[in-house]
RNA sequence: GGAAGAGUGGCAGAGCUGGUUGAAUGCACCGGUCUUGAAAACCGGCGUGCGAGAGAUCGUACCGGGGGUUCGAAUCCCUCCUCUUCCGCCA
């Protein structure tokens, strides 16, 4: 959530930055709404405690009278004490009002890009950064998809899921199932050995929580909702994990808080149908390995992308091919100020996979989780909040067992053969 | 799910027959005196949000959340949540 106290004191570079996002002259007059509004907020409270003040005091003075056993003079004082509530309530009720308004307000306006974000409103402006220098997986003229290699070796059955439970919900079977446990381990070794926390969060989150990682209330469309007990189901751990520090203030040397946790995800995802939401490319449950952080402000762009050579080392010991993106303006999260995109080649399909974001929220997700540190001069500074998968496995699945197909199976990665127990799918 | 009890500052723990109680006391923490240094002892400081002010500082709100009664509520009432114990059910 963007900040008053920014938006008051340097207002054109959040205006600067919303452009990035595609915001028209139209848009960006919410802008002056906050402030207005907060401004008539601002003029009411200062009235009202006046008002509250002269009431406090006149009821100690009662007390007095009570005690000094003048009890005839206290009609007259309660009297005054009457007509003031009727101006302190009046007063409360449209303060209430204005301070739901701004809040409003400011959940409709989404992060300030960071300077580095190119401007641009489709994943077509997106910035590479970093392509991939190698050769490209040559496959063989009958190159199967991973959706009919998943057949050929009956290690993932997505038309059971839909008997089961619908469209979107694969079953893992055999080797599928191996492979999907040993990759999840695997992450989860490599982060602990980086120094993150394992955290098991619960996967399903309240309100509140939602609304402290940016997912609500804009986005309740994407997550399910168990209406009877008012809670969601995750869309990523990112929103369990990131809630640990929710209405914290930390020390400062307590910085970085490094965090990893797997859990299973879920997303609605309204949307799109063809070839680009076929197989595993796009679901509504898939298992994540999550890195989350909070970091001190100065530091956090360091952070940043000590994240993201932490993730492409895990794809390089994974032996695919990939390339890192800087997301444009129009393409970035709402919460998000930076993000790079990780996508993995997919041989078969002949395209390229996101298979990793990274973000830095900088204070945005800090400023509604009240997650604040103590700076060395003493006073409360909002913390930056950072994550990124590290990794998400259906599509490292898909691409695994499209890349390393051959006529004998498909070839398992050196990394992970101590994992699954097996270095052949067949 | 049923019954009883409880939720107070970083922690522990008073207050809860309504009126200098934002809240005693202890511990922890920070600064100082003492000490070669440390410990002990002693002195002082030590919550958060919002508003006003250049600032010192002042005002206001907050004693699980919300609402109510009252001139005035941590203290009384309603409601929700959570925890503990007992019973029931259960992986």
């Amino acid at each position: 959530m963007l900040q008053i106290s920014r938006l008051r004191n340097a207002k054109n570079l959040v205006i600067e930055g919303l452009r990035k996002r595609g915001w028209t002259d139209g848009e960006l007059i919410i802008l002056d709404q906050i402030i207005e509004a907060d401004d008539y907020r601002k003029k009411i409270q200062t009235a009202n405690d006046e008002l509250l003040a002269q009431r406090n005091r006149i009821s100690k003075e009662i007390g007095q009278l009570f005690k000094n056993g003048k009890a005839d003079e206290v009609q007259s004082a309660k009297l005054k004490v009457e007509t003031l509530k009727s101006e302190i309530s009046e007063n409360e009720k449209s303060l209430s009002e204005f301070v739901e308004t701004i809040q409003n307000l400011l959940y409709k306006v989404p992060n300030v890009p960071h300077p580095k974000v190119p401007a641009g409103k489709t994943d077509k402006d997106n910035l590479l950064v970093k392509d991939w220098d190698g050769e490209l997986p040559n496959l063989a003229q009958d190159a199967l998809p991973h959706w009919d290699l998943a057949k050929k070796y009956d290690i993932l059955d997505f038309e059971l899921g839909v008997k089961i439970t619908g469209a979107g919900f694969p079953v893992f079977r055999k080797q599928g199932a191996r492979l999907q446990r040993a990759l999840i381990n695997f992450f989860l070794d490599e982060a602990i050995n980086a120094g993150y926390e394992e955290i098991a969060p619960p996967l399903l989150v309240n309100e509140q929580s939602g609304i402290g990682t940016g997912s609500l209330p804009d986005k309740e469309g994407q997550m399910y909702y168990m209406e009877k007990d008012d809670l969601y189901l995750i869309p990523t751990a990112e929103v369990p994990v990131t809630n640990i520090l929710r209405n914290e203030i930390v020390k400062s040397e307590d910085f970085p808080f490094k965090f990893v946790a797997y859990t299973p995800c879920f997303r609605r995802e309204a949307g799109s149908y063809g070839s680009d939401v076929k197989g595993l490319n796009r679901v509504h449950q898939f298992d994540k390995v999550e890195i989350v952080q909070a970091q001190h402000p100065d530091l956090s762009h360091e952070t940043l992308d000590e994240m993201v050579s932490y993730v492409e080392i895990l794809l390089q010991k994974l032996e695919l091919p990939y390339r890192i993106l800087r997301l444009c303006g129009g393409d970035l999260t709402f919460a998000s100020a930076l993000t790079y995109d990780f996508e993995v080649y997919s041989a078969a399909q002949k395209k390229w996979l996101e298979v990793s974001s990274v973000s830095n929220f900088e204070g945005f997700q800090a400023n509604r989780l009240k997650l604040r540190f103590n700076d060395e001069f003493g006073s409360k500074r909002l913390a930056h909040t950072l994550n990124g998968s590290a990794l998400a496995l259906a599509r490292i699945i898909a691409a695994l067992l499209e890349n390393n197909q051959t006529p004998e199976g498909i070839k398992i990665p050196e990394v992970l053969k101590s994992y699954t127990g097996f270095d052949m799918i067949k």
